[in-house]
DNA sequence: TTTTTAGATTGCAATATTACGATAAATATT
DNA sequence: AATATTTATCGTAATATTGCAATCTAAAAA
């Protein structure tokens, strides 16, 4: 246990879930908020940003990345991580069909 | 550890942050497709959808209400829930918002 | 070439999550 | 009243996540 179940459940349902996973903590919701905020990122700058040590940022970098939400262009010494915008459309387009059916809907609770 | 420095994020970090982990399951996401696929919704059929057993699929949705992605009307002997609009709507304006902030920006990566 | 700088990786402790059997609680049915 | 149905809760095992100190790697600067 402690596993969940993935083959159970269908491949779209999986990535979202996984993208929604890695947004699932306030550190990574920062991270994003600041690579919207500057133009070009610098790993060091993230560091200094939060409230963590080095090794964690860089671990909640490595599953933003991961899950497809930002990538990161090797810069000399440095890195410059970005956004990836295909994975915000993803969700954009989950959330906006939801919003879609939900207004179909008849039966509602309350 | 194993803790979220929790504090240390702004409220809508955490805000975002919340409904985003609760999403982060497929088991989760399959609820919530269910509950948009059909007009009315009691978890006995939920669990007869999803492969796992009761007491894991009552857990579930009870983080999806603790998140306010869902509620639920108590119905005699069972419980009908609904999807929680309100949640769905702080998401799409979330990522609405990030998509108009990445196209005004200038330096991207690759 | 030595040293500095930026970032990743390793290893580990603390805590959280996932899953389920057993059981409880509350309403429905007989 | 006795039984069945529906959902929640408890307890527990297995695994995952979070966070950090220490360390490693590779490029940059001295």
């Amino acid at each position: 246990m402690g596993t969940t179940k993935t083959k159970h459940f269908t491949e779209k349902q999986n990535a979202i879930a996984t993208i929604a996973k890695a947004l699932g903590h306030p550190a990574r919701i920062s991270i994003i908020d600041y690579l919207l905020k500057t133009d070009a990122c610098i790993c060091g700058d993230i560091v200094n940003e939060l409230p963590l040590a080095q090794p964690t940022v860089s671990q909640h970098l490595k599953e933003l990345k991961n899950a497809g939400l930002i990538k990161g262009d090797i810069n000399g010494n440095a890195i410059c991580y970005c956004i990836d915008e295909k994975s915000i459309r993803k969700l954009q387009n989950y959330f906006a069909n939801i919003s879609v059916k939900l207004k179909k809907k008849k039966n509602k609770c309350h």
